[in-house]
DNA sequence: TTGAAAGCGCTAACAG
DNA sequence: CTGTTAGCGCTTTCAA
């Protein structure tokens, strides 16, 4: 069934030994002979080393795992930062295992997937985008894995996006276009029953477009509402807004979600892009040009994972040490939906 | 450092197996002192079993690897998916590893992923949306292990939904409420240079389109372009189809990101939906309802997730059975865009 | 240049 | 009820 070293040992008449050294490429001290014998058997059988075995004896797992909330809002899995993790964790010869926690550990304490019970892996990296469960923390710091926070703040031993400056980038690129009446669209900010809870993101885009405002002595315009809007309710809010005689020239989005609930709205008034109105939103890699092209502060996703990984790698180098927070700069990618304002304002 | 049953078994002056077997349930044979005993010092200690030991003896890893392409366009690996995927390995105590196959596989074909080259999963759940290369089959059945293609056709042993009658069912819908001038858009369709060259999906939808026009004797009107059209060339390009005098009265689309173009040309003619235009299109779970209402076909990914581990679980204990493959539904849901014709034509 | 011996952490068999 | 013995597949000494 299952071949080993020791077949290929019988197979060859070499000692098992032998064959483990000859197999890892250590030791080129066996004759030419024997390393082509036990490699060509190798071959032959199909042998494939039993990574068990492997870690069992250097007390490495190779291996990663991403701990991840159950819920769309609470991890927003995004392709980028899975291929980014994936893609440095085997440039290290990492190898990357899921853990989903499901919304049991947020209320009955006592569950704990089998991934964290377990000794598997070298390390952990944690995508919890909003409502960090306290238990989740004290299971962490018991769990004494090394471990890097992905989208969240913390005072070390984390990485996220610059989503302050993001927000100011955001806004000055439309003021150097000239606008002055510059609106800032969430539809899912204020409301305090909201699920999930605002994550700092959110807020801190919002914080960057609220203090560039401020700096120039403009009045911040937010759009958004008391309640929950369903995707319709919004384009008729968004509609009525843009119907204003003193509507805002130009708008910068939370997500790409508004952004197109804002072109379409626009669209519908027929005003045009960039021409009547400039657009500009936070959106990720994955989705970025996808539907629409809209001018767009970028989640560097990607770059995000890799560096998370980075960061890890270190933490289990030397795992007493802890790494300073990351924080990772998001690109602007243009999208053409940024112009001057039709009328100087 | 790290806790082992030995450890514990010092500690508790009792012998390691027994430790091993007081901890892992079995035995109730055991003093409830002992017991306790033990209990209470792998708590204290906070022990945790080492998974590559039991694997070893066990000769199970309690694991499957999802294998994925590296291109965006490959696996358009959803949220739903794996979810699914997770929750269904979770209850039957599996985990998830994930192993992307990089480009260099598809040209060198010397490359393998550390995970694929050791002995690591005890199934493979291989997600390749398009082109699947040649080398990764024969990797496959090299490999031996048993393994569940996922979103693409193949005799035994695969996953995936129902596009033909999911084309179907979204023409009779439009059918259903009256109308007869139906449109299919596709602007990825049909043009050869294409990369990724189309999946089955694509192609078996537009044939679902096109079977049930053919059958009401009514005439198929496809659009879409001979060449790869960017975001704005297809709003030009639909508008221009929409401001024709016999224009299609209803449209399905093959996905989410045709269906808004469709959605913003209309409303930037004045059509409102579904008044004057009805649409469905295909949709992820993910994606259904995130950014507009529209109708949709939804791509059953959840489920097909959960289907693919139950195949997989039942390979895994019979090895050398196939399993029939499985085609699952596609769920219709309401997005408000379809409604009877203006004018019936 | 190769073989023998030991042991990683754990479970399963059997003996006491 | 509990301890002893053995061994999963592999790598790492160390001896020959």
């Amino acid at each position: 069934m299952v071949v080993t070293v020791q077949q290929i040992a019988r197979e060859t008449g070499l000692s098992q030994p032998t064959v483990s050294q000859v197999l890892n490429n250590k030791a080129q001290r066996y004759s030419a002979d024997t390393r082509q014998r036990v490699l060509d058997t190798a071959e032959r059988l199909g042998y494939r080393p039993n990574s068990a075995a492997r870690s069992l004896l250097t007390g490495r797992f190779n291996c990663a795992t991403l701990l991840m909330g159950s819920e769309y809002s609470h991890n927003m899995l995004s392709q980028g930062l899975l291929s980014g993790i994936h893609d440095e964790l085997a440039s290290n010869e990492m190898h990357l295992t899921l853990a989903k926690l499901p919304n049991e550990l947020l209320t009955d304490e006592k569950y704990v997937p089998r991934l964290l019970r377990e000794w598997t892996a070298d390390g952990l990296l944690i995508n919890f985008n909003a409502m960090i469960p306290p238990a989740l923390i004290d299971l962490v710091r018991k769990y004494q894995l090394p471990s890097v926070w992905i989208n969240s703040i913390h005072p070390a031993d984390c990485v996220h996006p610059a989503d302050l400056a993001g927000g100011r980038v955001a806004t000055q690129k439309l003021l150097d276009a000239g606008h002055r009446k510059i609106g800032y669209v969430d539809y899912n900010y204020g409301f305090n029953d909201a699920v999930p809870p605002q994550h700092y993101s959110a807020v801190d885009r919002r914080a960057g477009y609220a203090q560039m405002m401020r700096e120039m002595g403009l009045t911040a315009q937010f759009i958004n509402a008391e309640v929950c809007l369903s995707n319709d309710q919004r384009l008729t809010h968004m509609r009525e807004v843009l119907s204003q005689p003193d509507r805002p020239t130009a708008i910068v989005t939370v997500s790409i979600t508004d952004a197109i609930h804002v072109y379409v709205a626009a669209q519908s008034l027929g005003l045009s892009l960039p021409k009547d109105l400039s657009l500009i939103a936070f959106d990720s890699e994955a989705a970025f040009g996808r539907h629409l092209n809209i001018d767009a502060m970028v989640v560097p996703e990607y770059q995000e994972g890799r560096e998370a990984v980075r960061m890890l790698m270190a933490k289990i180098a030397k795992p007493d040490e802890t790494v300073p927070a990351c924080v990772i700069e998001m690109p602007y990618d243009s999208g053409g939906t940024i112009a001057p304002p039709a009328k100087p304002s």
